[in-house]
Parts: structure tokens; C-alpha cells; sequence
DNA sequence: GCGAGCGCGAAATATTATTGCGCATCCGGA
DNA sequence: TCCGGATGCGCAATAATATTTCGCGCTCGC
């Protein structure tokens, strides 16, 4: 559910902003095809309607002096409920920690992690992850370099799909 | 280097556009405290020289029907720099791959994966993410939930940071 | 203390966002 | 077949915003 409920220009205006958020409406509206008052009263619908959760200014972590990407595997000893969310609030209070997800399988939690250099993320880790309550486990791998990081999800996948099902 | 070169208006500016990367200039102007044209020249500064990479509509996958996240830690036989770069070319290839970070460590990639359905997924996992050429390992672990993913980098760290060094 | 460079803000103008409204189209029921 | 009702478009008008221009004050190096 959900795609289907949008039609190509929905489903055009969406991809537009997930590649360009600050495209002006006019400039979305000539690129979908339609005038810009229907346009923008999409846009809000998608909004609205959760579609769009929001925009935000990709910044260049390196150049603001973060050098330091991580990502952290993280095993508990308790998975019940109680202790995974107590792990996951700890995980919103983290400002290093971008990104927490749970995961299926041996690892509980991968966290996406930033900072500044190398010994404060070293001093996170020891003094703040590694000695959280309920941590049983934490691996560590540093991020050498990036070769693709895209938001969102591929519309043209989607595309695809629609197309044959239509 | 970097963020030395930024004064406080500059970084309230990136943070306010990484909350809001579609606030209005006039909005954004009001809340670092400076009129509407120097800001806009500000903004313009930090997009040239590269502190801001683009901005994006944050889009709900679930909602548009891609109910799958995975999570794939990849080891290749082979890490001579021109077998990475062709496996890293591979993945900007992929739809479903939205992210592919090199790390150190035993695994030498982590994927962040994005599909419709878990059968799609393992498709391309076995038919393609598999059987790629130099590709020794794959381990995958669904997301089951997500506690936090914010974008970027945290600019209260930096605040403290640059506080207190001044 | 004195010009040069820098960055601000006021004002004017160009563009864009937003609202209001009439029209066409597409059903579902008489 | 014909008739509302609902949906969604586009035009036109207005409000808000973006952008340019320009003069002023500030700081800094000499």
C-alpha cells in the first residue's frame, strides 16, 4: 500500500526533492509537467500525508571537522523489550551516534557514529558504549572512505515495478 | 581546517539547514540574528565551497513500499585498489544499494540496502551481490526497527568544542 | 590615523508562493 | 443516457520571498 495511492507525478515529485530539497515549486512544477498551484497543493498532500518526512542540507562531515566515521555492532545480554528500548534512548542521547538500527541475527544493534577524531570517539567508546548497561559486545569498524551514499529509495526501481503491474 | 574558517552565524546557519533544509531565507535569516541578503550570501558561500553538498527530501520508504532494510557486511578476496574500486563501482550500479562504505577491519564493506520485499532482495542478493566477481563473503542482517537516523553531523558537539578553544 | 577590504542592512526589483475561482473530466446512480 | 458530485487542473491576482544594488561602518595592516 501507499505507492499505489500515488500517480506518476506524485511519484515524479518525490523523487525531484529527494535529489534536489530546495528546488523552487516553480522549477518542480515545470519538471513534472503541471502549473505550479496544483504542484505546491501535492507537495503538501505528500507532506501531510507522511510521504515526505522531511528536508534536510547534506553537510560535508570532514570540512565541519569531523573526521571520524564508525560504524559500532552492538550485542546485549537482555533482549527484552525494557532493555532494547532503554539501549535505543541511550542511543538518542548520543550526539555522536547518527544512526541506530535493531537488527535480525547475532548483532542486536549497528549505530552509525561520527566525531571529531579519533580519541574522542575512542573515549565515547570506552566510557560511554562499551560501559552502557546491558552492552555485552561492541565491534567497531572505522570507515575508510565512501563510495556511494544516497538517500531515500531508487524511484526508478519503483518505477519499474508500477510499470509492469499497470 | 574547516570549520576554524566558519563563524558562529555560518554554523547556526548549517544547523538550521540540516534541520530544515527548506526553510525560507527570510525565516533563516531571523533565526541567526542577520538580515535576509547577507544570509543568502552566506548560504551561497557554504554551497560553493562545499560545507553543504545538496539538500534532500527526506522520503518514507515504507510508505512508498519498500518494506525491506538490510544491512550487508561484504569480504572480498581480492583488495588490491583496483578490484575495490570495481566493487565499488558495482554498487553505485545497484539500485537497492543506497550506501556502501569501505571500513577496516575483517569486513571491507558494510552496504545499507533498500527493497520492496525480502524476496526481491534476496535475489539481488544471490544473483547479483553474491556472485559478483571477488566477492568472498556476504553477511546480511535485517533492520527490524529504526531508533534514530539523523542526518549529518551533531553541531552542538562543535559548538562545545569550539567554546571551548576560544 | 588612514585607505583597503569586508560584511552588514535598507531599498528596489525580480521571482516565487499562495489563494480564489471557474472549468474540464471522470465516475456512480437514476 | 443523463445528471450531480467529487477531483484536479490552470489562470489570474495577491502576498511573500529571493536577489541585486548600493552606501555605510568596522577592522586591520601600515
Amino acid at each position: 500500500m501507499g505507492a499505489n495511492r500515488l500517480d506518476e507525478i506524485d511519484r515524479k515529485i518525490l523523487a525531484e526533492l529527494q535529489d534536489d530539497g530546495r528546488m523552487t515549486n516553480v522549477e518542480l512544477a515545470r519538471r513534472v509537467g503541471i502549473s505550479a498551484p496544483p504542484c505546491l497543493r501535492r507537495v503538501r498532500t505528500l507532506e501531510e500525508a507522511g510521504y515526505i518526512r522531511g528536508y534536510h542540507a547534506d553537510v560535508n562531515p570532514r570540512e565541519l571537522g569531523f573526521e571520524v566515521q564508525v560504524f559500532a555492532m552492538v550485542g546485549l545480554h537482555s533482549q527484552a523489550e525494557v532493555d532494547l528500548s532503554a539501549f535505543e534512548q541511550r542511543c538518542r542521547d548520543w550526539p555522536f551516534v547518527r544512526e541506530c538500527h535493531m537488527l535480525n541475527g547475532e548483532i542486536d544493534f549497528i549505530l552509525k557514529c561520527v566525531a571529531p577524531d579519533l580519541s574522542s570517539f575512542q573515549t565515547f567508546l570506552t566510557e560511554e558504549l562499551t560501559s552502557a548497561p546491558n552492552v555485552a559486545s561492541v565491534k567497531t569498524s572505522l570507515v575508510i572512505r565512501c563510495a556511494k551514499d544516497k538517500p531515500g529509495v531508487p524511484f526508478d526501481v519503483l518505477e519499474e515495478r508500477l510499470g509492469r503491474s499497470a
